[in-house]
DNA sequence: GTCTATAATAAGATAGAC
DNA sequence: GTCTATCTTATTATAGAC
């Protein structure tokens, strides 16, 4: 099909020995997002590493001249998602509110995350299917999440020292409670919205549920 | 190894051509559980057919033969799992309660039953991961939950006519609520037990988070 | 109804040219 | 750094004897 010499057509634009259009930046970028698209849908036995190669716009052999191994680009996904939550989550600047107004605007970037970011929780669910194998090797993930926590801390003794809100609250657990709720609406929406009926994308539905997470906070750390 | 003829062995018990052991019922119950431990630990992509078989006290042929292929088997585990929790659901008896005892108890329900059948969180997870099409394909298991929904609904009429519980209250979110927190715990713990460095198995934490989902929803619709 | 052996295909990973 | 072609293995599913 190719002729070995080749010698009417024009000579390459380049003279400076740059293969074709080399970018190992966006090309490692570029894999990363077909990849977590991937491993969102089909999970992480369900992915097919050809089928990420064809999401791109590299072939296979890059996946893994960049990342070794179908598992390595797993972990790599996983830690670019829990990267963007933890990120958007300093942004909230809860020192500058009334404490229960603090709680309430953490319940409302929480439960909006999870609205937004489908792809976040799917990977999570995938990956407690495995046992959190891979996030136990990644202590960057580990340690980014330690803030959270440490926000939601100094509000909750702000309110109780205001009065607001009674003492004796476990930290984790009270994340836990917003995390959940705004978790399961999302991880387990086909189940409980084909059994029970009910459309969980609707955006009154989803209204409503906002509301109802704060509330449901409020009542239950209220002094 | 084994003689075909074997005239010196004592001759077969059975005299009325039955093959070896054949025991359909059992068998088909065999394949039943065997699928829903590899579904469980593995997920639907990941479980392997042949793995069944080695956890099977038959042949991987059987599994053909009685399921007609993985997904149809994969159904049958749902509809299983579904099965158990309704059922005892049913036995409650919320009715003989005061209302605010009878949410006590539904909660406390719902709380050990995730706690206990993690296999059940688990499949419920990867049947999430593949969108819900096949709990679709199963009416008998939509039929079967709408029960829970019902008992809750009258409870919580009796409440308000009490006048323990305020009205207005979405039947369907207080549902929510409970299975989010209960479902979370034990969905997530991989995850959310490494990057918070907590054991979510541990006892102590486990009786906080019974009482505490308690308090939770009592605190969220007392009047 | 049950078993062993195998067909047909698909998947993860790599070789080797450019 | 990038591409195509391919190796090796494992997987779903079935054939055919008993």
């Amino acid at each position: 099909m190719t002729d070995p010499v080749a010698p009417l057509s024009p000579p390459e634009p380049s003279a400076t020995r740059q293969p074709r259009k080399n970018n190992p930046e966006k090309t490692r970028e570029d894999i990363l997002q077909a990849a977590i698209n991937e491993f969102v849908q089909q999970g992480l036995a369900g992915a097919r590493v050809d089928a990420i190669a064809e999401r791109t716009a590299t072939s296979k052999r890059m996946i893994y001249y960049y990342f070794g191994s179908k598992e390595q680009l797993y972990v790599e996904c996983l830690v670019k998602l829990y990267g963007d939550i933890r990120k958007t989550e300093q942004s909230l600047d809860l020192e500058s509110l009334p404490a229960e107004q603090a709680i309430r605007r953490l319940a409302e970037f929480t439960f909006d995350h999870h609205d937004r970011n489908v792809d976040f929780v799917r990977m999570v669910c995938t990956e407690n299917i495995h046992y959190g194998e891979y996030v136990k090797k990644s202590p960057a993930i580990r340690e980014m999440s330690s803030l959270v926590l440490q926000a939601l801390s100094s509000t909750l003794e702000r309110g109780v020292k205001a009065g607001v809100f009674r003492p004796g609250i476990e930290v984790i657990d009270l994340h836990m409670l917003m995390s959940s709720f705004c978790f399961y609406r999302v991880s387990n929406r086909h189940t409980f919205g084909d059994i029970f009926q009910i459309d969980l994308a609707d955006e009154q539905v989803k209204q409503r549920h906002r509301q109802m997470i704060c509330d449901v906070v409020l009542s239950y750390i209220r002094a």
